[in-house]
DNA sequence: CGTCCTCTCAGTGTATACAATAGATTTTAC
DNA sequence: GTAAAATCTATTGTATACACTGAGAGGACG
């Protein structure tokens, strides 16, 4: 099966709206970027289409296409969604987890354990914290993929693509706190991380389901309720983007 | 603004999927359906694209468009996706309603009551049973109005309506039980609504989600314990669709 | 000076012609 | 007669030309 030049536009702008190339509200004009990707504007419109699908560009009749804004009040809903989501998620991987995939949570937990103690101890944060945050993509990761529902997984995937994509531009990134508090933060998240693995390392449904929306709501309450006090700084966020 | 050929052949397409007119996994060829609504192979296409992002077509590169078809084990896994978000929709509605919503959930109980046992005493069960299904739709839809997430509310009718198209034919409806049967399960059913209209009235916010769970629970082990031990009549089922 | 109207034009929507592909059909070789 | 190869065909993918819309520029009028 040839690859198709739709496929090739699709990928292209995803990842330009991914990487923060094409930030929230900014218009993809189908004619620029048949040009850009060197094809005609039929496959363009296509791949808009689909991005459509994946809710990272809006397209409204006659007036194009915009990488997807939203306002606050449906930045929460999106959180929450995944909050279900996820949570229920974590309740089935309790069940229906294999051991590898347990060992690719546990693999995925202690490195960001590791991670955390040499961030304390560093000087120089940022480079870590790339890494830390893909080790938590791998970490929330591994637990879709034991909980062994494609539907969900992929769902959850696009949750959190979009919610990246918006919390970058849209709202700023997080206020900078001193790095005690961090430091004590990161802690407390690995705490709970730990907790979601336990239960779900002993089978137990109901727990993993519970420690996994504890943590959610925790981080959703701390991006959420402290928004509009910090500058716009989406660059070092995406310095090193992580496209899953 | 000006309608799209689009979006007309969008209505069009759509309604005959949802109607059962274009079963699961028949083919949707471009030159038939220009032709068909006298419009181009181009916004064809677009309407094709549009109803993959609902889920409700696959579109394969040059192999063209089918209506989505899928195994029982698919089918299995978007019940329970519909579960986790309509449980967690329960959750917010008993915050959220207010009383105007309240109302509806009620008279929507009330009418269902009513024709439960209107469908006891009745000599000819299927209009009424039409009705009750209509009804039940607005109970749950109103629900999904009071949880005041428009996000979620979408999400879930966009699963509700796959399962309806995928249930139809690909599994054969539900197996005929006698009367008496069939009337003590609608009581039950009855009662579980019951219960959860009055978590969401006393705002029970906890209560609500158990309920909702439990009663979607409990309608998937019964549609899905008891399936390939009977006929297909689809065509029954979609004697009066409901259309959302 | 402000408001309304017209006109222009950039950009999208649609039709159509043509190219490319996957699957069916026929032909060919053994 | 069967299997492999070549050809055909139906259908999709792509490019392009043209039609249509919406928004803003610029002028007419108060």
């Amino acid at each position: 099966m040839k690859s198709v030049n739709t496929d090739v536009a699709y990928d292209y702008i995803r990842k330009r709206v991914l990487n923060g190339h094409f930030p929230p509200g900014s218009a993809l004009m189908t004619g620029y970027l048949a040009e850009e990707i060197k094809v005609s504007r039929t496959p363009i419109r296509d791949a808009l289409r689909k991005l459509e699908a994946d809710g990272l560009v809006e397209i409204k009749p006659h007036l194009g296409a915009t990488v997807k804004s939203i306002d606050i009040k449906e930045f929460r809903e999106m959180c929450d969604l995944r909050l279900a989501l996820e949570s229920h998620a974590a309740g089935l991987a309790a069940r229906n987890r294999t051991d590898l995939d347990l060992r690719e949570i546990r693999s995925a937990l202690e490195t960001m354990g590791d991670l955390v103690e040499r961030i304390r101890m560093a000087e120089q944060e940022r480079p870590l914290l790339n890494e830390l945050a893909r080790e938590d993509a791998r970490f929330h990761l591994a637990i879709m993929e034991a909980a062994k529902s494609h539907l969900m997984k992929k769902e959850i995937v696009r949750l959190h693509l979009l919610e990246r994509v918006l919390a970058g531009a849209d709202f700023g990134d997080k206020p900078v706190f001193n790095k005690t508090v961090n430091d004590a933060r990161r802690k407390m998240v690995q705490a709970k991380h730990a907790d979601i693995y336990h239960a779900i390392a002993a089978s137990d449904s109901f727990g993993a389901k519970r420690a996994m929306e504890y943590h959610l709501h925790e981080l959703i309450e701390h991006d959420l309720g402290s928004r509009g006090k910090s500058q716009n700084n989406a660059d070092k966020m995406l310095a090193e983007p992580i496209i899953l």
